[in-house]
DNA sequence: TAAAAGTTTGCAGTCCCTGCAAGATTGCTT
DNA sequence: AAGCAATCTTGCAGGGACTGCAAACTTTTA
């Protein structure tokens, strides 16, 4: 057999197939039940595993339901160094996070769901988007690089978190009504509000 | 006995100390050798009480660490509704912050401390100042109430969420040269920043 | 077809956290 | 001072998250 690196194989595909089992399983229930009322046993049960191997591919509950793609991380940081350069660092991240945005609306369901379970589950809003601290260095890293500035200078972390706070807002803003605003709309309107200073509306 | 209304009472006090032992022993201990390197029942051991007790008066480890007390939620909503009118909600909470600010410097050496484990273990980050669900939720309520928005209008949600961003950024950035500069400053600095609405530092 | 590499699973064990009920402390009343 | 009520502490039992290890098992490669 010729080893074929572009088509993934049997074996990764296998392994998408059972993360993406886990991931809606455990989203599933947990919309249904709410959190504490499901068990790892139960998401894996449902995704036909066993509860050991649902950690191999999670480190936690929780982040089976966040569904963070590691290879995002990249994604993003190569967005914001190759943002056209007359932008500011807080609008080629505005610009960065609309690819986010797409993704999201092209999955719309499915993040709606997820959404859904983190309006119900407080704790898990602050990992979503660059709330883990991997994602968020990676992204710091990238304004740094893009600023030309010290990596360890305020700036970059700055523009980063307040980047990511909007984007949060604007997310649990969008899974309140859903159907009368697009996401792309609230976002636009919270970064923008936050470029303009964060004046009270008129 | 008369009984002392203005005074706190032997119980009152016992129970603040236990807190105070326990929050701080925990604090030493994480700092010490690292979050998953203690257990509760060393701290508890350290504070000289059992287990048990240590979780009736912290839900969780990590609240140990984070020392929220639960009178600053009022004590910031409060001076959020009583900032100038004139001023906008975003310089409400700015000044509201101050406060803040006040407390942390007060209390220098425990918050270094404090900041210091936070940094070491940023799965602590977000839940620091507003950070959880019901802090959050009486600040969006105070800025609501300030512009006699509906709470559910975005508006206020966008402003608490963002400035509590950029304090948690003062703090990490604070903890860091806590010799070469005041927390007071860097949090003004990132707040003006905000309010130029992010432009690149020239 | 056989070895190599990677995956799944069970098992044992640690720790977090909770409810419950018994025992100790404290505050208040008489 | 004594007793009663409220509150706090503690031990115990138990569920559930998560980890390391080693034995199957499956896919890939030689």
């Amino acid at each position: 057999m010729t080893p074929d690196q572009s088509q993934p194989g049997r074996r990764d595909r296998k392994k998408r197939q059972t993360r993406a089992a886990l991931s809606t399983a455990a989203l599933r229930l947990v919309a249904e039940r709410g959190m504490d009322q499901v068990t790892v046993e139960e998401i894996s049960e449902a995704a036909d595993v066993s509860a050991r191997t649902f950690f191999n591919y999670f480190p936690s509950k929780d982040e089976a339901l966040l569904g963070d793609q590691p290879t995002d991380r990249e994604v993003l940081a190569a967005r914001i160094l190759a943002a056209p350069p007359e932008l500011s660092a807080f609008d080629a991240l505005r610009l960065a996070f609309d690819d986010v945005v797409e993704t999201v609306e092209a999955d719309r369901e499915v993040w709606l769901l997820r959404l859904r379970v983190i309006a119900a589950n407080p704790s898990l809003l602050p990992r979503l988007v660059s709330g883990n601290a991997e994602t968020e260095q990676v992204i710091v890293a990238a304004v740094a690089a893009r600023l030309g500035l010290d990596p360890c200078h305020g700036h970059p972390t700055l523009v980063t978190t307040v980047a990511g706070a909007v984007l949060r807002t604007a997310l649990m803003q969008w899974v309140e009504r859903p159907d009368t605003t697009t996401l792309r709309e609230l976002t636009a309107e919270a970064f923008a509000a936050v470029a303009a200073g964060l004046p009270d509306p008129r």
